[in-house]
DNA sequence: GTGAAAGCGCTAACAT
DNA sequence: ATGTTAGCGCTTTCAC
């Protein structure tokens, strides 16, 4: 690979100035300007970006670590993300985590040696991650999830008044032993929006913990199905589990929304295509993306400004999955 | 934040040996392993790989370049990729082109600048981003579509093959008027799909071209639906493209199978939820993920090998979807 | 087994 | 407006 000299000694003028025509400086001389272009051409020459970051000791890179590429969620997040960093002239590259927290870490880590510009993260719950984080002088948002013990930008959205909301259409849909299926304990929405759960019910509440991911869903539906405090309905707080409890009642062929309720958080690519369709809670995306980006912006430029946490409103889209066909019997 | 020599200085060694204990030579006394390793801590050192990899003129990172992160397809294919990359010592950094050649050139630009490792690209058929790889040494492994006049590693399924199989099955189902709608020209799974499918045909066929993505699959349902030749079954060559024909053909209250038979290229994950169930050609996603890393790997460690090409096979599920409930009237 | 020193490719003072 | 030079932080000969 040629480098900047052996571009430099084809145009016949010094890597300096090479440098400054690719960088976009004006204060070069036409003339040499075409001599460099015509050189780098010739010679196919592309700069090395790690010696530039080295020496400016600084990149353009944003990391994305997400907890679940699968997850639909991620992906107007990401666009929205993507599309405030590329105008403010960084790039973004995607980890994800897989719900993972080692590999959350080894993410956290590889974006610190490679001194990224900035961090945005969906926390899968790792507190090693979160304080290597804060230890560093990182700027770092937090998106859909609070990062443990984290004092940074935050962009979330309401959870527990979103999940008050998905239970108390439960109850008004007739519903009456409703449970939740939830993720795991430490991840704020998670835990947040069982609280509204468990807030706008007025009996004891049945919970179901288990990991975000569809067969978490699946396995805690059918834990629910063969307990003595079978529900009627259920509240499952995020889109995959969702999936994984529709399958579960599709499997053992109970009858929604006749046999069992079905409110599940975050918005799916394909609810109303299901039959039934389903009754979700859905969330601005790619507003989330754009508003995490922009903090992003800012942190770097007033690394020292106060933290904000910037709350979204979600919204409740009631479809078939929750619409009782008949009163309780 | 600190640098090698102030380890050093902290644990009064010299710089060299710092990196050898961090790079885990035994040629090192233990006793300055352990004070290096408790200077490394007190002071929360963290090596900078910016440094280390433009000194070691490589970089252990991988660009993974595909066409829509929207796509399931991908989740399990990255999934691949990564377990094998791990293994390998890789890290992965997910670029998403969104079908748009010009984000595809970017990412291909930015990975050799960066010095990445290799690439593994699924093409959106940038002539210009294929062009740039094959001219540069990075290793190169191309996935699930072909890159445009390249001479690559490649992994993919028997496009053409499967396609034939999806058609027949509609036809062997009683279908008549069977259509198409693929991919852009040039891209050649778009291409491959539909030879497949005119040679399995053995009437005139007719074909609507639109981009991957939801909203192009359903304009072209829609344009379809009003043409004097309305088709009674559609093969559709993409899953995104297969919702969105789904979703007009619902929009409008066209019975399914009933009135319009529907097969479509890659598994959807909630492809036996939706009502009628969807009828697909399944791809071992994971596996090509995994095929395209060991590729690589292989390709980092013989440079001038000869190309290899692997061709996997698809398998068709049939569902609802295409199973006409009573014969052609 | 350990240290001194060079240099990866680039940019940014500084000098002219 | 252009060139000279130093140095970003690390690894790796090369001496000892």
């Amino acid at each position: 690979m040629p480098t900047i000299y052996d571009v430099a000694r084809e145009a016949g003028v010094s890597a300096a100035t090479v440098s400054r025509v690719l960088n976009g400086q004006r204060t070069v001389d036409p003339d040499m300007v075409a001599r460099v272009l015509t050189a780098v051409r010739e010679l196919n020459y592309r700069p090395n970006a790690v010696a530039r970051n080295l020496r400016r000791s600084r990149t353009t890179l944003w990391a994305v670590i997400i907890s679940d590429i699968g997850n639909p969620f991620f992906t107007d997040t990401v666009r929205g993300i993507e599309d405030v960093a590329q105008q403010a002239g960084y790039s973004i590259v995607l980890c994800n985590s897989d719900e993972n927290p080692a590999k959350e870490e080894t993410y956290v880590t590889a974006a610190l040696s490679e001194q990224m510009a900035g961090v945005i993260i969906s926390s899968s719950g790792s507190a090693k991650a979160a304080k290597t984080l804060l230890d560093s002088p990182v700027p770092v948002v937090a998106i859909d999830r609070v990062l443990p013990r984290g004092t940074v930008d935050t962009v979330v959205v309401d959870n527990e008044a979103a999940a008050r909301t998905a239970t108390r259409h439960l109850l008004e849909s007739g519903y009456e032993r409703i449970a939740c299926i939830t993720g795991p304990e430490g991840v704020s929405t998670a835990d947040l929006r069982l609280r509204g759960y468990v807030d706008a019910l007025a009996v004891e509440p049945v919970v179901a913990r288990t990991d975000f991911r569809e067969q978490g869903g699946y396995d805690a539906m059918a834990g629910l199905l063969a307990s003595p405090s079978r529900p009627d309905a259920v509240f499952v707080t995020n889109n995959l589990m969702t999936v994984g409890a529709l399958r579960c009642l599709a499997d053992r062929g109970i009858d929604v929304p006749g046999e069992m309720g079905l409110v599940g958080f975050d918005e799916i690519p394909w609810a109303d295509l299901v039959r039934p369709s389903l009754t979700t809670v859905a969330q601005p995306t790619y507003e989330l993306g754009r508003m995490a980006a922009r903090l992003l912006v800012d942190r770097i430029a007033a690394p020292s400004a106060k933290p904000a946490t910037v709350v979204l409103p979600a919204e409740l889209r009631p479809r078939q999955s929750s619409t009782r066909p008949s009163p309780a019997s």
